[in-house]
DNA sequence: TTAATAGTGTCTGTAAGACAATATTGC
DNA sequence: GCAATATTGTCTTACAGACACTATTAA
């Protein structure tokens, strides 16, 4: 940009009023995944402590802090806050979709960024953040309703809610969530984050993450095969050792290899 | 929800003021691409009549209208102000990615929630909405820069550009649509949405237009096998006639058949 | 001993990619 | 005629899914 030019917009900015135009709330809100366990796949929800659906099971969320942060930072601010997880290191941590309509909040209008994140169960630390009463981890759950249609519930020990009944358009968030989760599984490496322990881990381990996610059975045969295709071919993981000191052959252990994801590439 | 439940909440909202907190700034903005008549890629890019960027060219987007759009709606409006399309009957217009940078915009906290649209060329009527001086196709080109590396830019008949030398972020939203363009070609029907006439078409036309999305040439015969795989077996695409009125056979044509989205099912 | 888990092998069908061989159309 | 376009077919390799068989471990 050439100097001229420059002074103008240094001008131009000077004056401009951000007031001018009706601004909506924006949020950061996050769907958080684990697998329990009963290696089933879980869903964490907090239970509102304040209006509007004061009482309702909801995912995490919180207003973006406009000038001070990006919408990735306020995310990955709303899963420490609940989790005590840092969505550095490792952690999956990604935009789903946003969100608009006018009245989805009746407080005023509000733009929902959603992320969808996938944390070992081992790093959470799960708390209530600032608006909520409680914090607990679901299992997800598939079954037929009344009129024999396939539905999606949340289960936990004393309660069990439909998506239906979560607060604001929640439901559909999670149900995106899912259905993202299961159509990326064969083409990402969104499972591993789901492993307690990347760096050493055995096929079947995986196999069951697989399988909670997709909320059917797998074969074991073809699961192993096509694992060691991604092995060999690809060097997304690496055999860390098949035996004991002794030399006695036992079950195979794996490491995951580390890599840039698919999205930036 | 329960009747007192229900009284309390329209009370807080009563008292609730919207404006405790600070707002960002919320567009639409939308990458709108074309085939044209060289089957090549096309892209439509606005040259911004005001600050900040002045001159440079960007994607077209606009400030959503807080608490009387969706941000649907906005990309939608957008999308009809540029091209005079309604974002209805058939066209694509898919969200794309969310970007919220406090400096990406150096006026304010803008977030934008970025589209992605396919359009036929000729329901295109491009014409430069409020803050542009000037709308424009562009080619998109990939070739080799000086360094070696490969790389995209714009090119019109009397002008190229580089990704980088778009206004704001522009050029990373431009390219990761096209990279989201690229992934999803094999399992979506996007494009199907790029054709001058869904309902007849021939098997060559769609074939440039997914050499024109992947930046290279395919093979007929495979092309030809993979189309009538689809055809046959997902009914996605009909054959409607192959010899003309004499009985003669003729280059056969296809009509696509209109159906749910992938991402809904 | 039984049941669950771990690992290997086989068979079938489908599909992608490379490439050869014709046929048809428009200058 | 030639060149570009359209159509069909062949061959190889890869892989997903179904399923059978063996070995090992734990109760």
């Amino acid at each position: 940009m050439s100097e001229e030019r420059n002074r103008e917009e240094q001008e131009f900015l000077k004056n401009y009023d951000p007031s001018r135009y009706e601004r909506p709330s924006v949020t950061a809100d996050v769907v958080i995944f684990t697998m329990d366990e009963d290696n089933e796949l879980n869903v964490l929800l907090i239970k509102r402590g304040g209006h509007p659906f004061k009482d309702c099971w909801a995912i995490p969320g919180g207003f973006l802090e406009a000038g001070r942060e990006s919408i990735d930072e306020a995310a990955a601010r709303e899963l420490y806050e609940e989790t005590g997880v840092k969505a550095a290191d490792g952690i999956e941590l990604r935009q789903l979709i946003t969100v608009g309509e006018p009245d989805r909040d009746p407080r005023t209008h509000v733009v929902s960024v959603v992320y969808m994140a996938l944390v070992p169960k081992g790093l959470l630390n799960i708390k209530a953040g600032d608006d909520a009463k409680e914090a607990r981890l679901f299992k997800i759950r598939r079954g037929y309703d009344e009129n024999g249609g396939l539905s999606t519930y949340f289960v936990s020990s004393d309660c069990s809610i439909t998506m239906k009944n979560l607060a604001f358009d929640h439901g559909f968030l999670v149900s995106t969530a899912i259905k993202r989760l299961q159509g990326r599984l064969s083409y990402t490496d969104d499972a591993f984050a789901l492993l307690e322990d990347k760096s050493r881990f055995e096929i079947y381990e995986l196999m069951k993450i697989h399988e909670a996610i997709l909320f059917q059975k797998l074969d074991r045969s073809n699961f192993r095969k096509m694992f060691l295709r991604s092995l060999v071919d690809r060097q997304r993981v690496k055999e860390i050792g098949k035996y004991d000191a002794a030399g006695k052959p036992k079950t195979a252990l794996y490491r995951y290899m580390e890599r840039k994801d698919y999205d930036d590439e």
